[in-house]
DNA sequence: CCTGCTACCTGATGGC
DNA sequence: TGCCATCAGGTAGCAG
């Protein structure tokens, strides 16, 4: 659940879940998940914690506890179930029981991580992050002077987490394509009439995204859940071959630091 | 400091 | 059917 857009959805719809309760058992059952870290000490520092809230840091999501924090990065795969018991079913890497039921994490593919931490700031991954791209710190100007000082392509600007806070292979892409810049220019070489429309176009497409990913709200107790209708906002993403929405030229996909990026070689440049 | 490349994992898909 | 290559929404770590 890779991007801002649907971390920040999952952490709308955990924070009423989970905030006020305390994790009464913490089972590890993949040890991976919690590398480099040891099962026991995440066991240890969960267990008879109280949630205190919900946060999200970039892609990072946190549980703010009594003592300490719970720092869940999903990476590619990972994702969040519910069960109402304390039976839990299906590939589960990480059990936190409460009293009312328990929040299972889950990744099959093992990149994800559940850790402990005093602080989310003690994070270095979160420390590092650039500004939100929703907040009110992610400024024309900010992004300016971001692509003034930057010689890589810009596609590869926007995903720097150290920049900008959230941004993925999906939106990247397509903040560029609603801007029309092509995913190659270099950064310095964005206009400044250009630079305003990729700022209008970042905030824009994450906040349709986010829109999208909280209706319908992620519901964890379905084994199966899934961001639903996000195809409907992707003028790019995905669709190589396909005719552009704007102007009908078949999209195309090159690879950008190992990356597929997707473009419109017409209208963006 | 900046940038680019690889490793980390597993599963799905498509060509032969 | 099997086998192989390629692809997947991310980031840390290391080298130049």
């Amino acid at each position: 659940m890779p991007e801002l857009p649907e971390v920040e959805a999952v952490a709308r719809t955990l924070r009423p879940l989970v905030c006020g309760h305390r994790i009464r058992r913490c089972r590890v059952l993949h040890t991976i998940a919690v590398r480099p870290q040891s099962a026991a000490t995440v066991r240890r520092r969960f267990e008879g914690r109280r949630v205190e809230n919900v946060e999200r840091f970039g892609k990072y999501l946190t549980l703010r506890l009594d003592d300490g924090c719970a720092v869940l990065h999903f990476k590619l795969d990972g994702q969040l179930v519910w069960f109402d018991e304390h039976r839990v079913n299906g590939h589960i890497d990480i059990a936190l029981h409460f009293r009312h039921g328990t929040l299972g994490f889950v990744d099959r593919r093992h990149f994800g991580r559940v850790l402990w931490f005093r602080a989310a700031e003690e994070v270095p991954g979160i420390r590092g992050l650039g500004p939100d791209p929703l907040s009110r710190d992610f400024t024309l100007d900010y992004l300016r002077s971001l692509l003034t000082k930057s010689r890589r392509p810009v596609k590869l600007l926007l995903m720097d987490q150290t920049r900008i806070a959230g941004l993925g292979n999906i939106y990247a892409s397509e903040s560029l394509w609603r801007a029309r810049i092509g995913p190659r220019r270099l950064s310095h070489r964005v206009r400044p009439e250009e630079a305003r429309r990729l700022h209008k176009a970042i905030v824009d497409v994450l906040s349709r995204a986010l829109e999208c990913c909280l209706d319908p709200a992620p519901d964890f107790r379905d084994p199966g859940w899934w961001f639903q209708g996000l195809e409907r906002i992707l003028g790019v993403y995905d669709l190589e071959g396909k005719p552009c929405r704007r102007c009908g030229t078949r999209i195309r996909r090159i690879q950008q630091a190992g990356r597929s990026s997707y473009y419109c070689p017409t209208c963006q440049r």
